[in-house]
RNA sequence: GCGCCCGUAGCUCAGUUGGAUAGAGCGACGGCCUCCGAAGCCGUAGGUCAGAGGUUCGACUCCUCUCGGGCGUACCA
């Protein structure tokens, strides 16, 4: 069969001697100028109500004897694991070890000198733990003005001055785009949408896979069977056909691939050739195919520079390699040894036959987004199988002390896996015919929407476009739901049920509150205007509203949108909990516009989260 | 062989970097639409956190080993 897939296919993480998380402190370490991001111990986000708390424990651990800088540190406020224990707590464990006490008696004296004011309303020590509770008002206030008038976190922050490159997708082209592409691609997309968020500048690439041997084994298969009228009838399932094709025959005539090598030595040395021509047809049937997926998932890139991007700079990434040093003759391969690193495999470089090869591309490619735009990180969002290969790259770079290796940085994730006869899990293969295109499975979806619309609304007007909407929605939420790590178990069954954690949950969530603000018949009131005590009764609605900076945050530092994906759906569950005891049409007046304002805001933030996720939210569905 | 990843309820997964009584959804069972959208809500049942050691005041979380499953392992990507 044919190898590889481009990134699509492209797949290794770092390990080994340079784990990705650290290298950004080790990088610091060595006096490179790449800035370390936030690490995990910098304390979360704060809201206005996290900050004065946080205020009154350094006032009082000061009176405690404790030096602020000491204490600063070691005060994390996080949500307790039991709601009903408060609104944020605090393990006064490490704070009682500063102060040479034993952490309950400290944790009573420390909740003693938080007396309550017109914030906190207070604080009480529970064994080693010192639990807070926020004014109702008071949080209420915090939380919705803040949304209302689309502030930092829950609106985009301004623009921090970072930089961050993401490379996801990237496809290769020449094969069609099925259910294993769909990863990279939303993920990615995801990332950019939440890094923008966050006020970094991001640039968005996709490294089309469009170059190389796989491309090459295209060509040699259109070469001897192909014909372009049925290349231009259905140029995605006709290659798809061609691709299957080379696939069998080359088990019987392995010279097949020796005629691929020779197709691709033509191609790279540059002359205006058959292959020349050929790969052009080729590439740009594939890219005209590829724009399908593309904006039916709602993804858009800043820069489509895929492999072939980089002929004319590979040579010269190659020199800077050799003058470095650190480059070498093995079996009449050039190759880049990183043993002393931990890895035992060469990185090669250029083959034998003086082609190039994948990483020789990567590594032009990231000199160029070195050059180009300055990255702080560079997200590779590729598959886990391909660690070794990410490995490598950053172990050159280290090899060559390049400053741009402590940028790089893989963000692997799982297989998608079909499931067999006899129930068990296998990798998804276009050779063995159960690879799934994503139009088929996007198709599906969208019918079964459709067929939902028709029974539950009717009378809903542009139906068919909102169908589409739910329902390719459905299978992104679906793939952005677990953590990226994951393998992705795809089961109709389980993909076309729309009950409980869905992308139709939150996004109903968001159109039955956009109802009620129908229904209501008056306009949301100013923050101003709202008496924010009669909102006492929503307390769990707005403690999870609180929590949405720190799981964008988390999201970004940790390159995974399943932390936001998560955040909708508690507050969405929170929300639809919230409306069954409460109503807004019909309450008292005062009461109606505070529940009002809840209402849009929850509205607001639910099509922000959706929103990072590359997910629209329907006023009806 | 070596390296890496995964293992939590019947199924699919959370568990905020070592903190309080391990939580959701699906499926099952039982309730709730003359009441702002039932793609919803409320409840019940369901656990040796793969196993064994270790570190710690404290381990699903960190370390070691074992057992399962997966991926990778120089002229593919």
């Amino acid at each position: 069969m044919l190898s590889g897939a481009g990134r699509g296919g492209r797949v290794a993480d770092f390990g080994g001697a340079c784990p990705n998380t650290g290298d950004v402190a080790a990088a610091r370490a060595r006096g490179l100028r790449y800035p370390a991001r936030p690490s995990a111990t910098d304390p979360r986000p704060l809201t206005d109500l996290h900050t004065h708390l946080r205020e009154r424990l350094l006032a009082a651990t000061t009176q405690l004897g404790l030096a602020r800088d000491a204490a600063e540190p070691l005060v994390r406020l996080d949500p307790p694991k039991n709601r009903e224990h408060g609104d944020v707590a605090l393990g006064a464990f490490q704070l009682a070890k500063l102060a040479g006490k034993a952490p309950p008696s400290f944790a009573s004296e420390l909740a003693a000198k938080i007396t309550p004011d017109d914030v906190i309303e207070s604080a009480t020590a529970a064994g080693p733990f010192v639990n807070f509770k926020f004014r109702r008002a008071a949080l209420a206030r915090a939380v919705l003005t803040a949304i209302a008038a689309d502030a930092a976190p829950y609106g985009r922050s301004p623009k921090n001055g970072q930089v961050v490159c993401i490379d996801y997708s990237s496809p290769n082209i020449a094969k069609p785009f099925h259910i294993g592409h769909m990863r990279s691609t939303v993920i990615g997309n995801a990332l950019c949408r939440i890094h923008r968020h966050l006020g970094t500048t991001v640039h968005g690439i996709n490294h089309l896979g469009d170059w190389g041997m796989p491309f090459a084994k295209m060509m040699t298969a259109y070469m001897r069977w192909g014909n372009e009228q049925e290349l231009h009838r259905s140029p995605m399932r006709y290659m798809f056909d061609l691709y299957k094709r080379y696939g069998v025959e080359v088990k019987n005539n392995p010279a097949l691939d020796d005629e691929a090598a020779l197709h691709f030595k033509a191609l790279e040395s540059g002359k205006d050739n058959q292959e020349r021509r050929m790969w052009q047809l080729l590439r740009d049937e594939s890219l005209k195919a590829f724009q399908g997926p593309y904006s039916r998932l709602g993804v858009t890139f800043d820069h489509v520079t895929g492999e072939s991007f980089f002929e004319d700079k590979m040579e010269a990434a190659m020199q800077r390699v050799a003058t470095a040093g650190v480059l070498e003759n093995s079996d009449g391969a050039q190759v880049v040894w990183l043993k002393e690193l931990g890895i035992k495999e060469p990185c090669l470089l250029r083959k034998s036959d003086g082609t190039t090869l994948y990483h020789t591309r990567d590594l032009a490619a990231a000199f160029w987004r070195e050059q180009q735009y300055h990255p702080n990180r560079i997200l590779y969002v590729v598959g886990a199988e391909q660690k070794l290969h990410f490995d490598q790259l950053k172990g050159v770079l280290t090899k060559m002390k390049e400053e741009v290796a402590a940028a790089v940085e893989h963000v692997p994730f799982g297989l998608v896996l079909s499931k067999t006869e006899d129930g068990k899990w296998e990798k998804f293969a276009s050779r063995s015919g159960n690879a799934v295109f994503l139009d088929e499975i996007l198709d599906e979806a969208v019918a079964k929407v459709r067929s939902i619309i028709r029974e539950k609304n009717p009378d809903l007007p542009n139906a068919d476009e909102v169908a589409e909407q739910i329902g390719t929605s459905a299978i992104v939420f679906n793939d952005l739901k677990n953590s990226r790590i994951k393998d992705v178990k795809f089961d109709w069954e389980q993909m076309l049920n729309f009950d409980g954690e869905t992308g139709p949950y939150v996004q109903f969530a968001c159109a039955r509150l956009s109802s009620i603000q129908r229904k209501v018949g008056v306009p949301v009131p100013k923050p101003e205007a709202v008496d924010f005590a009669l909102l006492a009764d929503a307390e769990r609605v707005l403690l999870v509203m609180m929590e949405f900076g720190t799981a964008v945050q988390r999201a970004a530092e940790q390159s995974e949108p399943s932390i936001v994906t998560g955040h909708t759906i508690a507050l969405a569950g929170e929300i639809h909990s919230y409306l069954r005891d409460h109503y807004v049409v019909g309450a008292e007046p005062a009461v109606r516009d505070a529940r009002l304002l809840l209402v849009d805001c929850a509205r607001r933030l639910l099509t922000t989260g959706l929103w990072l996720l590359g997910i629209p939210a329907p006023e009806r569905m």
